[in-house]
DNA sequence: CTTATTCCTATCGACTTGATAGGAATATAC
DNA sequence: GTATATTCCTATCAAGTCGATAGGAATAAG
């Protein structure tokens, strides 16, 4: 229950490996390579990164990804978030209008407390507790 | 991300249906009506939480399901574990030795600690919060 | 112009999930 | 003891998701 897709812990990993380099950049074959990331799944995971602007690639000769900023101000639900898109329990936690009982729905209430609590915990640690610096 | 099964929340439903009945009994027709859910898929669910003791099944003529314990006594984790099992955002969070780095893995202290962010939750809604007896 | 790299699109097999179907076991009522 | 209502068991299915692979276009350095 709740598990987290590979995507997203590759994702981690190969952030945590960009926080270790701080700011210097690596190519997706040498993070492929370190990290155990199939080479070409991880591409689309780089650039999935990069969408979000939690990371910043350079094109052609000599060039590869390094991270925008400090990991102490990298939150894991940022990159969570990017890969798998916000915590959402049910549906109905960003529709409010689509259950009948409106405001007054327990279950929903429920689940948007669940949501609350994984968003704190997830924001409020930061990708410096991962990656060990 | 982190979205709950159709199966568990048809479960809660099922559940608050029963809270509301007070320890009388209803069949899985009359639940399935009510409450908007697939019979034969229902089935399957009550017999999952009977396998956990969270309902009781008479079988035959006059036969139905009804609750076996206070409501608020029923934790939202219980319903959850016993339809999708345990939270386990990761797979080592289980198992300790898995990780080459063992105990300083820092990743999965991190997946711990969303795993007891969760089950705290979990473990302190029951099913009385829910179904408004 | 060659080479190394990011970036884009398409595809694949395996697995999961929600749902359906048929019927066996069991208890009640008449 | 037969009909009926119900739980319970097993098998199956279509659709979607996920992890992974493949080929190649765009871009930049030297």
């Amino acid at each position: 229950m709740f598990s987290v897709s590979a995507k997203t812990q590759y994702a981690i990993r190969a952030m945590a490996h960009l926080a270790r380099l701080e700011g210097r950049s690596a190519t997706a074959s040498e993070i492929s390579s370190a990290e155990g990331i199939p080479l070409k799944f991880l591409e689309g995971i780089l650039t999935q990164l990069k969408t979000v602007g939690l990371v910043g690639g350079e094109r052609g000769k000599n060039g590869g990804y390094r991270i925008t900023a400090a990991p102490e101000s990298v939150t894991m639900l940022s990159i969570v978030e990017a890969m798998d898109g916000s915590v959402k329990p049910v549906q109905c936690v960003e529709t409010a209008g689509a259950c009948a009982q409106g405001g007054a729905c327990l279950p929903r209430k429920f689940w948007i407390g669940l949501k609350d609590a994984i968003d704190a915990y997830l924001g409020s640690r930061t990708l410096k507790d991962i990656a060990e610096g």
